[in-house]
DNA sequence: TCATCTTGTATACAACGTATCAGTAGTAGA
DNA sequence: TCTACTACTGATACGTTGTATACAAGATGA
């Protein structure tokens, strides 16, 4: 502590590992590097210390960037969204919510962490996961839906969508912490939870489920499934009360809109 | 340190404020003390010391009834699910459905902390939550509906409920941080982040709806719509294809299961 | 050359979940 | 009535976490 205003001495100077070249930092590798680490370890390994040192880095740099976890937390789901494909555009609204909610999927089973996430911060206004929104929204006003209907459209069927995958993960890992083997004997090898639960004789529809079900080990068709009920639904709406205003002039192209030049946390 | 083996004093004891009846906890009472405080303060409010001091216990007493924090959230929510009030039985399965629907979004907004819980917690298998979904399954095997086919409408619906509320939960958070008013005067006072992504343009539709929509602050009438979709959906594939092995003899009464006689964790 | 801005670092702290162990009130045998 | 036992609660402590604060070193512009 003595030296300390006489500045470094020579040897010191030699000994510093590099002259830190500035600016090692930035929103998108930090999104990126966090996104890594959860993937391959969920959300737990996430803390502004283990980031750190995947970053090469002291502990409290990121924060020049993020101002607190949450931020980071938020820039990590953006940055994933960037990633999911939206449909190209001339197909049909049915069509269009229907890829939107595979693509959805698809990207929620690879990053898993994302189910993880607290209801509201997946449902965080970020430029990317906006753009999503934005698809449905044009692919309904473009057939003449008024808005709020078209945003009841789309938050059904997003809602189904979020809620069916982030089952669906729950249950994989469930299992994937059970042990289970692909096959039938699921009863024997019981999480003891559930063995209570059903000898209990409480619950029996539920029972036979387990039991009887032939397509418990099938969630691509549980989940297409569920999305065909949904999107039946809205079509049936939709026929019957014909569309108000189409082509009204307030409706923009979408042409123009999406995910060209998208926002600065991108790609991977 | 020196009379540590003589015991108490006289004195000591009579200054012992009181002569601990035994039994002072129990899960019931843990849960409801953790329910009670996270709906006034919400969900970051529970802490193992805070339950500790609200209990008027020690930090560790607790853990003789959960094994960590995660068992008490489990627990926590299977408390507030025994509030959830079933239809009584003799409606049709779009009904029954729909109660439980309506009934799981009222208990959501009467326990905003739900809408926060990761959404593996949300799902977890505790006694009252699987009455639910026996429920649900129940009305549909009466119907003759097939266990798989059973479960996948019950999944859609139950999916679609959690997500869109939380999405309101999300929103009337965000609203209430924000210190909206009840009126139009949405985009001067609008959030930051919300305004900055408006103004990119890249969002016309998604702006359309911001400016226009009527039914924005009427979240009633969004989640009816979705479920009625939603319902809808189902009803169209129920009657068209027709029911399998309808009374089928696996399909047991339902009158014996449901909530009569439920676990440890009730009432409030 | 010097002041200023930017960017990463060092140190520190309060709060958290929880392991461990000690104490103590009730119960059961003698 | 005494003693041993058991079931429960309390105290203490440790490692980790998120983050406030103050500082230093490279970059920049006059």
């Amino acid at each position: 502590m003595a030296a300390r205003k006489d500045g470094p001495s020579l040897w010191e100077r030699l000994e510093r590992p590099t002259p830190t070249p500035r600016q090692t930092l930035s929103p998108r590798r930090i999104a990126a590097t966090a996104v890594a680490v959860a993937d391959a370890e969920g959300l737990d390994a996430i803390t502004m210390r283990r980031l750190a040192t995947e970053l090469g880095v002291a502990p409290m740099a990121a924060y020049r960037y993020v101002s607190g976890k949450d931020d980071l937390l938020e820039l990590m789901v953006d940055h994933v969204y960037a990633e999911l494909e939206l449909p190209s555009g001339t197909a049909g609204w049915r069509e269009t919510l229907r890829e939107i909610a595979l693509s959805t999927r698809r990207l929620m089973l690879r990053h898993l962490w994302l189910a993880q996430l607290p209801a509201g911060a997946t449902l965080a206004l970020t430029p990317n996961r906006t753009a999503v929104s934005e698809r449905s929204l044009a692919a309904l006003a473009e057939q003449g839906v008024d808005p709020d209907t078209a945003m009841a459209v789309a938050a059904t069927v997003s809602s189904y969508t979020g809620g069916m995958t982030g089952a669906e993960i729950a249950m994989r890992q469930v299992m994937a912490g059970q042990g289970w083997s692909d096959e039938e004997e699921v009863y024997t090898s019981l999480a003891p939870q559930l063995t209570y639960l059903l000898d209990t004789g409480r619950y029996p529809a539920f029972k036979r489920y387990i039991f009887e079900g032939r397509r418990k080990k099938d969630p691509d068709w549980q989940f297409e499934t569920g999305l065909e009920y949904v999107l039946d639904g809205i079509a049936a709406r939709m026929t019957s009360s014909p569309p108000m205003s189409p082509r009204d002039d307030a409706v923009r192209r979408e042409d123009e809109t999406g995910r060209q030049d998208r926002h600065e946390t991108e790609g991977s």
